[in-house]
Order: C-alpha cells, then sequence, then structure tokens
DNA sequence: CAACAATTGATACGGGGTATCAATAGAGGG
DNA sequence: CCCTCTATTGATACCCCGTATCAATTGTTG
C-alpha cells in the first residue's frame, strides 16, 4: 500500500512536470485533482471524480475538477472510454496511439498499442479506403473478462 | 426530391411494422418522431432531433422524442456514435453486426459488415485472447473524408 | 362501440457542467 | 525576499438536457 502510494505519487509528479514544461501553473487544485485520479486506478465518471476530489482536499471547487479533467483530455493524458453506460475517462500513460480493453466485470481498462500487430491496423485503414474513403483516424474499444475476474469466477467462467 | 420522400415513407413504415409486430401502438408522435429521424438522413444529435420534429409537427412533446429515441436504440435500430465531440445518433438498416465510417467533412455516415474481412474480426478477438482476457464485444468506428467530399474538395485533398 | 392499457403532452424537477467574477496565489524579475 | 503580473481558483448563479409524474388521450382488441 505503502508502495503503491509511492508510485501514485511519482506518477503525480510526471503529469505535474509535464504541464510546467508547458507554462502551466502547478497548484494545489491540480495537484488534487490529479492526486484524485491517479489513487482512483481505474475508469472513472465524473461524480466519482468528484467525490474523490473531496476526499483528498475539501476545499477544492467543482469547477477546477472539471477544468483540469478538461485539460489532462485536451493533452491526450486522459480519454474517455465508450460504450460505457455513463461516460467514463481513463488516465492514458502510453504516448503513442493506443487502444483499452477493458473488463466488463471489475471496469479496469489496460493499454495497449497495435504495432504487434501492424495487419490490424493497416487492415482498418485499407476497409477505409475500399469504400473509397480517405482514411483519417478510428475508434477500437474491446471488452471482455479480465484474468483476475476469470479466477474468481472459476473455470466455468 | 419526391423520389426520396417516398423513399423515406417507405423507411418509416417499415420500422413501424416492426414496432408493431413487436405489440407497440402506431402512435402518431412516434410515426413524426421517426419521420424526422429518417428525413435527417444523417446523424443527429438530441438537439437536431427535436427541432427537426417540430418542424414536422410542433404539437409532439419533448419527452416523446427522448421516449422514441430510446425505444429505437434499445431494439438496436438507432446507435449512438462515439468520438463525436458531441454525442450522436444515426439509423441502422442492417440487422446484423456492424460499424461506421463517418465522413469527417460532411458528417455521413455509411454502415459496412466486417463478413468480408473474418481476420480482422478474429484479430480483435485474437488480441484480447492474447492479453489473457475473454472477448466479448467491441467498439470499432472508422473516420475519414468520404468520396463525394473528396470530389468537392479537388485533387490535393 | 365499449373497455382497458399503453402512450402522450405538459409541467416541474434534478443534476451535470459552465459562465462569471472578485479574490488568490504561482512564477519570475528585481 | 518582496513585488508584480497574470493565470488560476472557489463560489455562485445559471442554463440546459433529460426524466419523473400524472391526468388526459388514443390505439387496440373483442
Amino acid at each position: 500500500m505503502s508502495q503503491n502510494e509511492f508510485q501514485s505519487q511519482e506518477v503525480v509528479s510526471s503529469l505535474e512536470q509535464g504541464l510546467a514544461r508547458d507554462g502551466f501553473r502547478l497548484t494545489r487544485a491540480r495537484h488534487v485533482v490529479l492526486t484524485a485520479m491517479v489513487e482512483l486506478g481505474h475508469p472513472f465518471s465524473t461524480g466519482e471524480l468528484e467525490q474523490a476530489v473531496a476526499r483528498v482536499d475539501g476545499s477544492v471547487g467543482r469547477a477546477s475538477v472539471y477544468r483540469t479533467l478538461a485539460l489532462m483530455e485536451s493533452r491526450g493524458l486522459v480519454e474517455k472510454l465508450h460504450r460505457s453506460g455513463q461516460e467514463h475517462y481513463t488516465l492514458c500513460l502510453k504516448a503513442e496511439h493506443h487502444h483499452h480493453v477493458t473488463c466488463v466485470q471489475c471496469g479496469r481498462t489496460r493499454e495497449f498499442a497495435l504495432k504487434d500487430n501492424i495487419d490490424l491496423l493497416s487492415t482498418v485503414d485499407g476497409l477505409a479506403r475500399g469504400l473509397g474513403y480517405l482514411p483519417r483516424s478510428h475508434v477500437l474499444e474491446v471488452y471482455g473478462v479480465c484474468p483476475a475476474c476469470q479466477k474468481l469466477a472459476g473455470p466455468h467462467a
């Protein structure tokens, strides 16, 4: 646990360094929101984020939660997940283009890149070209049961 | 144009027949909302749908617009599109599992299935398995410039 | 046509997210 | 270390979207 807290703080300060590098100020509010995001450790709704922030520091205003969320999203460090009933957001630690596998039971996500699978990436583009489109981008989200939840459920998953 | 209107009415009544088959009543409100959806002919936000409905028949209540939208969505005849800044919905005419290509310029969508591309489909599942997940479902949305918009833009697209 | 239930429109409500704005507090220079 | 300048903040009010409610209406079935 203290191990986890240690890692969390490292993640938070690396995010903060990124902000500072681009001329954003390191403020108490941002620190608190980032800490809350990292400590949640899994995709969160805006409501969950608000609660987590309040737990860390009740003096941070609601508006700052949304402002920081928007800031991180605009920098590609937080992404919206699709197909969850309610919109959820997740921290992205990989810089490059990537996708998510979301566990339909515990809700945790895992990032993956397609570099090992160049076929897939080029197939998606090729598919668009086959329809006469000029490919620009795509969204691919995968849903399944993660290894941990499979174990919990027993062999008849 | 009257050709289009004729086709629109056919689509609307085929949707209505589906509803009737399952015991839903054919009401004025539903007819108006479906007509508005079909006549929009491209992905729409809820606001656009409200406006279109009002244009067709101003006496239809706001609640019924949302009720009909939810009904169609629950039947898989309308799907939410992802990654649009604002949520958008689109009519789905294909029954089977399919995806959308959305033009980033005109916003129109086109459905496509992966049957010609079984590789891709099984690759996505295989990819999840490779990470230890039990694949359940996925979202794939493709964005690009459609043939018509490419022509408009000239050869330097 | 009668009767029953599904559906509707109007209304009010709630919650999420934002615009506003005076007050605060970073960051950098002296 | 303090000063200044401006980004950022917290509080508030506000707006808008979607929904719960409910009496009135309208499909449908027999």
